[in-house]
Formats: structure tokens, sequence, C-alpha cells
DNA sequence: TTTTTTACTTGCAAATTACAACTATTAATT
DNA sequence: AATTAATAGTTGTAATTTGCAAGTAAAAAA
């Protein structure tokens, strides 16, 4: 366990590995793509179609197929802009709040537990790295220009 | 940004991305499941199918197909063990090898230019609290079993 | 006014997935 | 030793996901 690789990508699967589990809410199937599509309409601020899409680099068709099933599913809303009859604004019905919510809450759930094996000090080490590595991963120039 | 868990989202997701694009080796056109199969491959000692489809949480049956694809273009060899009929014993064609080290090389790459953006304090530190983050999630109960 | 660009949607066709049901082999039970 | 159960892996089939190409409609540029 020497190379950096190693550690990110062990890190990385297993972060990926509990999103993938934490996806049914209720009588809710969600995949993961999906949760990760609420999770970003949550954050962003009316966002459009092409925003949502950009951020999680999806193909814009791909993204219009997945939202049409959010929508039939009644946890995602497709509202026409006003300014630009072309744009869609995505915004999250009651039950995908609820959704993004609670996946929210179990993810962080599971974090601290994760954290609850170190102490105080460690703990905050690891949160200050963490947020470190964001700032210089958005500095990079090589990759995955995309999240802010 | 304040919660744990958009920290780590961002933080895996943008890995993600990385691993995503940077699975295209010379001719061969590499899926991201295909690259970690490679690299799971790479890791284990003489593993098995199940073993492998196991520490990535696939599903067998999805996962004997990868292999067979992968077998196609002669990335990945199976050999029948001697002492269990059973079992096929998976390992990398010269080629195989070839692509998953180039994978390899150029995820490290990455991050050591990501890293750049840190001072030698810095660069430790997070390596540091990512090896401990790997060993506090190796000790939580909640999840994710699989990966050693 | 015409042309170009942008936002998004559909028509495919390929790839990916997983459940069920299968074969072959090994381990456990009687 | 013979039967049964469990394991490793493969296919049938069907649903889902994906992305390129080509489309519509609206906005911006020429």
């Amino acid at each position: 366990m020497e190379n950096k690789r190693d550690i990110f990508h062990l890190l990385t699967r297993r972060f990926g590995l509990l999103d993938k589990n934490c996806c049914s809410v209720g009588n809710f199937d969600i995949s993961l793509v999906q949760s990760h599509i609420l999770y970003e309409i949550d954050k962003q601020f009316e966002p459009s179609m092409q925003q949502v899409a950009e951020t999680l680099a999806m193909d814009i068709t791909t993204f219009s197929r997945q939202i049409q099933t959010l929508v039939k599913m009644d946890l995602v809303k497709k509202t026409p802009s006003t300014q630009d009859k072309r744009v869609s604004i995505l915004s999250l019905t009651a039950e995908g709040k609820f959704v993004a919510t609670t996946i929210d809450l179990s993810m962080n759930a599971y974090l601290d537990e994760v954290f609850s094996h170190m102490n105080e000090f460690e703990r905050e080490t690891v949160i200050r790295s963490i947020k470190l590595l964001n700032e210089a991963m958005s500095k990079s120039s090589v990759c995955c220009k995309p999240l802010y």
C-alpha cells in the first residue's frame, strides 16, 4: 500500500460502495446515478438540465432520459424557464427532497461511524486533509473540470 | 461545504472522473469496470473469478461476461485450476499488464500533479490521513465488506 | 432577415446489468 | 459408497443504461 493511487482507489471504491448501497429509501429504489442527480439538484440553485448534466459529466441525452424517469417517479420537477424557453429548470419535489435528505443523513451517519474509530485530533486532521485535497484538485490542470 | 458527505462526495467524484477518463490506452478502449477488473487481477495473487467479482462487489454473471470480453481483447487469461476444476484462475496477459501499468502510471502522475499544489508537510499529512481513513473504514461495521 | 448556436428530445443500436435456470465439480451427509 | 447439498462458473432472456446521430424549437449573432 505504498503508491498513491492504491490508497485513493481503496478510499473511493469504499465510498462508492456505500453510495451504491444507500440508494433505496422507502418505496423508492434509486440507482447511483439517480442519487447523484438528486444530490446535485438539491445543491445547485435552480439549475438547468445542462448545468446538472455537466457537473455530473453525463451525456445530455442520457441525462435527459434519466430526468424523464425521475419525473415519472415524481422526485423531480421540470419547469420551463420564463427567460429562455429552451431551458428547463430542475427542482426536487417534496418526495425528491425527502429521498435526497434521507440519503444524505444515512451517508453522514456512516461517516460519523467511520470517524468514531479516530480520536479528536485525527478527526480534525483528516477533515482538513480532505478539504486540502479538494482545493488542490480544483487547482489541477490535468482533470475533471466540471466540478466546482 | 460543512458536511462530511459533501467533501467526500466531491473528492470521490473527482477521482472517479479521472478514473473514467484515464481508461483508453493505445488501441485499447477500456471501460471503467474493465479497468477496475484489470486493477484487481494485477493486485491479487492468482485470483479466481469469484474472488475478483467479490472485491468489486459485482454480480458473478455480469463479471463472467466482462471477463469474456477481456479475454477476447487478449488482456486477461483464464486458466482452469488444477486443484479445483470448477474454478478459473485469472491473470493478465502481457498486453493486459501493459494496460494496467499504463493506467496506474497516469493516475499516479495526476495525483503527483495534485500534490504539487501542496507543501511537503501538507503532502505527508494528507497521505497519512487517507491511510487513517482507510483503516477506520475497514473497522467500520456499517458498510462495504468486500474490500480488504 | 438569415445564419449560427444553444437547450433539449427522440431514433436507433450497442453495451451493461441481473435474475433464473443450467452444467460441472467438490464437499457433506447418511 | 451413494446420495445430497453446496460451490464455481456459464448461458437465456429481458430490462436498463448508454451515446451517437439527427431532429425541433428558441435565442443570439451576422
